[in-house]
DNA sequence: AAAATTCACGAAAACCTTTTCGAAAAATTC
DNA sequence: GAATTTTTCGAAAAGGTTTTCGTGAATTTT
């Protein structure tokens, strides 16, 4: 009923462990005789050394853990998507878990992979987490000398390799690019304003428009929380202010937004352009199918496997770094052409 | 820089390891003042006992391993996430890998899973691995009494566990439903040939036809390759025969046959009905919203880790079980309705 | 034939933890 | 004060593997 192991097949035999092992491992140490009758012993009854007790041995477990915030998002799956292949390469595997936007998952995960299950870690926030600011949990993993690397939404408090989007230079981009063809009364919408991404990429909008001599109104920015209503938000903007383009924070959205201005009979991009974030699979094929901004989420996923297995596996000291990723914006037909 | 263990706690305070260990547990063994003096040490110091030693001692992981043939399919995504909550509520937690519809990948991962790292492990074949009908992986896994839960793309060789999706009959229904709502010229269109799934569904589809007095017609059937052009497969079809419905294998090419059909001029459902499978997050959102079959891929994942994780922790024996999930057809505007 | 070398294998440590059992020291009972 | 109990801790095994070192036997060298 149980596996077979080294012991097993020594007792079979009536040779001692070690000559089993070095047997396995076709040593020189061994003659030939009891080589092969052990190795076949073996083969036949399939036997794989265990890899926990080697895990144990060698003190390195060849695995990384990820915690992603939510895998139903595409740019996640990307991202996953991406660490999973580039981690291969190298020779480890992925123990994935999904915090599910929560703090307290969050940190449950965290706790089991920090207990040397293994060899490090890359980690996005809940946005639960980035909300209450609480990320003493990553500094235990730190302190335990856990290699870390964070992506997308990160915290300044914890020093580690990061890899974040330019999600300022985002936001400043679709903005330029939203005035550069013809609008100028752009509202944005966010279902993430809890989170530094939706932070910054906000921030970028402010400088965009300052810069061109509009000033900025709060009033446009629309933040939807987890069980509100977004077509009676977008209405309740659409009524009290003129509004030209919508910046979605996130794919759905900018798919809902869009639907919704049809069945209001607003037509895209004439009357109102929008830009969503998120290249996913869902904005082709809309129609009109919409401008995004990628975030290039299988690079990013590539690009912190790499990482953090160079930290895990380089032996001395190396400075922390953090990646700035750009974005690019893919024009599609929900936005006018540039002039 | 290494991890803090009970060695070093032992040695720091001058006591031996087991009364570290019992301090920590809190054991009435240990005088109070000794235990305090340790337990704010450790906890000072972030003492975590090492998971990998735990899982050598106790013979289990809590954990379960995960292969999909592709992240990127959205039935596999809602599976994984089926799975995660489910394993997760047990206090089980989830390694996950992509086959990448790889027959070497998924051999070599089975091999890594199955030596173990997990204490069960929830699979579904990869393409390659069901067109060459190699499963003697599989069969050492079970040899080496690792439980296992088969979904979806299962194999008659191999006896364990298994959750199916009911695709002859769901093939046998959307081919039901498209004949009463009046089309009986039906084509479909499979990227997925090679897959026991992809043979069932047209099973059901030549069964249908078959009772409603329809010869079934296997020029009607198209199969699409990895790199074939779909637009020209589909212009082929369209000229040759005189089609009223067409059922395509996956979301994908439902979306990508619908945009096809459209730029044809051809409109949808009144010349052309269009029935999809898995419902994912594309369908919704284009116009017409497409029909589709839902497999209801969460489901199936909180299923495969419960029986996964009974059978791991039921000492006896327990026969092997075969669920079989109905799917649901989910009616939007790429049909007509039903008469 | 004695000395040196090679061969073939076993013992034991190391990785880290938990737990059982034993034992010394302290406290209690008579 | 002697006998008994309780308190408090340590030694050791177990889990499976690899590797270093040691040892006896066989072989080769002189």
């Amino acid at each position: 009923m149980k596996k077979l192991t080294l012991k097993d097949i020594a007792s079979h035999f009536g040779v001692s462990i070690s000559t089993v092992s070095k047997s396995l491992k076709d040593s020189s140490e061994i003659s030939r005789e009891v080589k092969v009758k052990i190795q076949e012993y073996a083969k036949e009854h399939h036997y794989k050394p265990n890899r926990v007790a080697l895990n144990l041995l060698n003190k390195t477990t060849k695995a990384i853990g990820v915690i992603v915030p939510n895998i139903l998002n595409y740019f996640f799956t990307q991202v996953f998507y991406g660490i999973e292949q580039s981690a291969n390469a190298r020779g480890y595997t992925i123990i994935s878990c999904i915090s599910d936007e929560s703090y307290k998952k969050e940190l449950q995960t965290v706790e089991l992979l920090g207990s040397g299950i293994v060899d490090g870690i890359i980690l996005s926030l809940s946005e639960e987490t980035q909300a209450r600011d609480n990320t003493e949990h990553l500094q235990n993993l730190i302190e335990n000398h856990v290699p870390m690397v964070l992506f997308d939404r990160v915290t300044e408090k914890i020093s580690c390799d990061k890899i974040v989007v330019d999600d300022f230079e985002a936001g400043y981009n679709t903005t330029k690019h939203l005035l550069k063809t013809g609008c100028n009364k752009i509202a944005i919408i966010s279902t993430i304003y809890n989170s530094s991404v939706g932070k910054l990429r906000v921030e970028g909008y402010k400088k965009a428009l300052r810069e061109s001599g509009f000033n900025y109104d709060g009033k446009n920015v629309v933040e939807v929380g987890k069980n509100e209503d977004l077509q009676l938000l977008i209405s309740l903007l659409l009524d009290n202010r003129e509004i030209d383009a919508i910046i979605a924070l996130d794919e759905m959205t900018a798919v809902d937004t869009l639907n919704i201005l049809k069945l209001k009979g607003i037509t895209v991009p004439d009357e109102i352009s929008i830009v969503g974030f998120t290249n996913g699979r869902l904005s082709k094929y809309v129609s009109p199918a919409l401008t995004m901004v990628s975030q290039h989420g299988k690079y990013i996923g590539e690009l912190a496997a790499n990482i953090l297995v160079d930290r895990i596996e380089y032996e001395g000291e190396m400075p922390f770094t953090t990646k700035l990723v750009k974005t690019t914006l893919i024009e599609r037909d929900s936005t006018k052409k540039d002039q």
